[in-house]
DNA sequence: TGAATATATGAACATATATTCATATATTAA
DNA sequence: TTAATATATGAATATATGTTCATATATTCA
């Protein structure tokens, strides 16, 4: 297994990271549209800093990427594999109801 | 995002269950055939109790199943949905790299 | 410049969770 | 039945992590 070491530590930083409610809201937001913390804090109903936390957890994750636009950050999804993954996880989640 | 309450719960869960280093490593070896608590544990270098714990998680996230045979229970992946997920993972991963 | 707004971040606290250890249950073989 | 083997599980400990609170930074506007 060890050749694989990185590998299943990377998997599961990145499953880890998908594996918290407020995340997942953070991204479903993310995948209708870029927005900045405001708009998902009162989206979400949760404190900016809350989100400001999360949001960087899921910017470190490279899950997220920001755009500065004057005083507002904007956040968007970095890349289509997060929304393929949902799509799968949602799949396998109706599946079992 | 009320209406969502559920769902979002439910992916938390199942991401959650793969954020874990050696609960992927179980199901990576469940990938290749399955196994018993036994030979996983010898594979991945961990006690049979931790083991038997986490296959204890995979099994209530409905992610393996385990069948009696004699005195051993052999555990497999519960559906190719997991695969799958795997997959799609590995490659945002490795892209990232 | 100073005030207001948007975001980021460090520290502290509370909670969740993974592993270990000890023990219990179940099956097989002697 | 007893001993051996395979697995399960409760309790305890240690660690990780999410949220809150306070504060800092950055940008815009008056």
């Amino acid at each position: 297994m060890k050749q694989n070491k990185d590998l299943y530590n990377d998997l599961a930083d990145l499953f880890k990271t998908m594996g918290d409610q407020t995340r997942i809201k953070i991204l479903f937001c993310l995948s209708k549209k870029e927005m900045c913390v405001l708009d998902i804090s009162e989206l979400i109903g949760m404190t900016h800093s809350a989100v400001s936390h999360q949001l960087a957890n899921l910017k470190a994750a490279r899950m997220v990427k920001a755009i500065k636009k004057g005083k507002e950050v904007y956040y968007s999804l970095d890349d289509d594999h997060i929304e393929k993954l949902f799509d799968l996880a949602i799949e396998h989640v109706k599946e079992g109801r």
